[in-house]
DNA sequence: TTTCAATAGATAAAAAAGTATCGATATGTC
DNA sequence: GACATATCGATACTTTTTTATCTATTGAAA
């Protein structure tokens, strides 16, 4: 679908969290020298409908594809890239320079995705004045003036579960717009900021009660896969 | 509803992703010495709809929720312990241990949750025959054993991605029956292989696209949260 | 040049997930 | 003891997401 039909500006949510996984499989084809790319491809390559994936195509792609050939790849990344916010990068602070904050505070990764997280804070003065691959680590309460002198939107929590509530508060108070949680609680927010949580419980609570499911009957044949 | 009324067998998987969220709540509630507690007060908590939460519980709940007071929080426990394994350990092992392996290695709280990691691979030499928090770490050549031995049929994969697809498959071969993917590629599995990635790329999409609509218009009144 | 298989795009159908509504029923209040 | 009300359970409905089907078009091979 080329932008002149009328395409659903509102983007579904699952075609969001699937376009991720289209990019990378297609960079890395790119980098293959492959130019093409079919729907029917990437559906096999990534176990999904190849009907799904040419829609979620059809919402990014800036042109049609060509039947019998696919897309462009290069076009289509630059699409996706365009879409998914790829190149304007988002910043972000973190609260709770942990074992799990520091993953994410050291992920180069991020960068490639938009995500520039620009420094981490925790209460511990031990950690405190400490840089970890370039990345301040500050005391909380420099946080606020931070957040609003930068201008920044983005807050990621990853403080012991009992303590994620409190900094949530402050982060709101301080103007962040959006939150993503890796503390297993649901954060209580005002209306207009958006919460996205990470947990891994009920991850596994899906992986686990399949596997449970499994052993009495074989069950269908097709292999199940969750993203 | 109660279990004579013939329950869906089928369990919404997004219902499976909502009961450790309960779960966890009414956990809390218990431990506070509360009693009893109704949907209403879920859904206000986790901010959904009380009657998703209704229903959910319905699936899992052994006896009918009283009108008036709710579930009763004890039997209510039970019942979700039981449905979700909690009781039943799952073993699993993890390949790995680098900063995300470490993290899920000795997180003590997969124990509460059914899951027991017994042991986490890698292939670096320094680290193979360490231990961390009495989690042995073993050279990866020992692993199909291991599997075989103890009957394992989980396995978590923390590697870098591009060593993923080759750890699936010897995990495969061992005898692993689902992969709990933390590497941002998908994986090739025979068909009755199951599946469960994790895939941060995607949640960030989601949140990030989300927030870039934000802008432009001010939009819905009500907090958006997603899990 | 003609034929043909692969592919996109569109539309329709189905399945999954979530929401609204209503009557029934305990529980506490008057 | 009657009544008001919070709550459940069931049904019906809506929305979202996925899948199926059909047509047109294109590029490649015969």
């Amino acid at each position: 679908m080329s932008k002149q039909n009328t395409p659903s500006l509102v983007v579904m949510k699952s075609t969001l969290s699937r376009l991720p996984l289209y990019y990378s499989y297609i960079s890395r084809l790119q980098a293959d020298g492959v130019e093409s790319v079919s729907s029917a491809l990437l559906a096999g390559h990534l176990n999904l409908n190849p009907v799904l994936v040419r829609k979620d195509l059809a919402q990014v792609s800036s042109v049609a594809g060509h039947p019998r050939t696919g897309f462009e790849v290069k076009q289509l990344l630059e699409d996706m890239s365009e879409y998914l916010g790829y190149n304007k990068m988002d910043e972000a602070i973190l609260v709770g320079v942990g074992s799990m904050g520091r993953i994410l505070l050291t992920n180069t990764k991020f960068a490639k995705f938009g995500l520039n997280i620009v420094v981490g804070f925790d209460k511990d003065p031990y950690l405190c004045g400490l840089q970890l691959d370039g990345k301040h680590i500050l005391p909380m309460e420099k946080m606020p003036s931070l957040v609003q002198r930068m201008g920044i939107r983005i807050g990621i929590i990853t403080v012991p579960d009992d303590q994620a509530q409190s900094v949530c508060d402050q982060m709101v108070k301080a103007g962040i717009q959006a939150i993503w949680n890796f503390a297993f609680v649901p954060l209580k927010v005002p209306e207009d900021v958006l919460v996205k949580n990470e947990n891994l419980p009920s991850s596994l609570a899906v992986l686990a009660h399949k596997l449970a499911m499994r052993s009495p009957l074989p069950k269908e044949l097709n292999p199940i896969i969750e993203n």
